[in-house]
DNA sequence: TGAAAATATGACAACATTGTCACTTTTAGG
DNA sequence: CCTAAAAGTGACAATGTTGTCATATTTTCA
């Protein structure tokens, strides 16, 4: 964990410090992050930095705290708006959800994602537990929908939030990471992909 | 490409290096790829790198080549087998294709991951060759089974199969990449998979 | 105000990595 | 067996990065 000294700090020089570590954690691996880059960026001299953190491990532990925060934080203030919709209704405002926190965000959501990619997957906390309450999340409004009976009872929870969030994250992917698709065939393929679900392919 | 003193290397030679060369991109970003460590596993010395190798560019182009190439031809020659199949069962044979390669390649396998997982998205034709042929594969394979009757007629080909290959990378991920699944789990997971699917959940 | 505590600074030694080049060794074939 | 071409070598200068530390500046509060 950071060093006192380095909570004590003015908010928004703490700001301009996490800013430049997010910025160069969504450039490199995270054995080749260049410290030299992020006390430039963050206009602070090289003692500070050790004053702050005690090694590399420091920051990016304390990185990982910052962004599961904040997005936990984002996904409660906004999401719980249309709590008992249909499963569908909520899957799609997840996703608009999901694709804001990354405009809003986007060293964040960058830096979250490459530090994911390029993890060793014993360290892979950064995301799991906005993971896991995002799961949760669908898997009430699943029973809720079948309670409804909008959904079949027999269907298999489980598998439905694995394909949901496998298909949800390569959409944001195409669509914010590589730009590969527009606003218009993302919806498409979100009409398409629930047509394809409802109906099955037997 | 790699100059003509490489190419005349002995096969053994060349393959210590290509293998020295895809266990240190597996490990690291491109812009951080340690030539002092290849050249070390390599057992050749500074002076050759740079006489079978322009730069790392030209190095990394070449690993391309080599891993495309490689996937493909282990697909071509295993994967013809159950042509005119049904569609899951083709897609579990692919799947198992797949895992089979990870375990007799690991390091083209990791390395490719590694690649496009930390790649800049311009540069991604690391397996766009391989994924297209994949596709093209289960869509005759689709198309095949709705001329037989097992899939209706209407179903959308296109988001199916987005759907199909984003929930088998990531059960190989799963599988192979995390070690978080065993093979009875896999099994058990891509059949409730295809139930789902044929079912559909309304 | 003034002095102790907290913060900030950047020069520095130690080390790592790169691409080059003058030189040595090996190979091919006349 | 000899020699010219091909292949191989590692020392080296140039550059970059790290963590430390003696010192300077700022803040706190009695």
């Amino acid at each position: 964990m950071p060093t006192k000294t380095f909570e004590h700090l003015k908010p928004q020089k703490k700001q301009r410090i996490v800013e430049a570590a997010l910025a160069e954690f969504s450039r490199h691996d995270y054995e080749h992050v260049n410290i030299q880059n992020i006390i430039k960026d963050a206009q602070i001299s090289r003692g500070s930095f050790y004053q702050y953190f005690q090694d590399l491990d420091d920051l990016f532990d304390y990185l990982v705290i910052v962004i599961r925060t904040e997005k936990m934080q984002y996904f409660e203030n906004h999401g719980i708006l249309s709590d008992h919709a249909p499963l569908f209704d909520r899957i799609g405002e997840i996703y608009r959800l999901g694709y804001q926190f990354a405009l809003d965000h986007p060293l964040i959501f960058q830096a979250g994602r490459h530090m994911v990619a390029t993890m060793s997957h014993q360290q892979n906390h950064v995301t799991e537990e906005s993971d896991k309450a995002l799961k949760a999340y669908f898997e009430s409004a699943m029973k809720e929908d079948i309670e409804r009976g909008n959904i079949r009872e027999d269907v298999d929870i489980e598998i439905l939030n694995q394909i949901l969030s496998d298909f949800l994250n390569e959409l944001l992917k195409s669509h914010y990471v590589e730009q590969r698709l527009t606003q218009d065939e993302v919806d498409q393929r979100f009409k398409r992909f629930i047509t394809l679900l409802k109906k099955g392919i037997a």
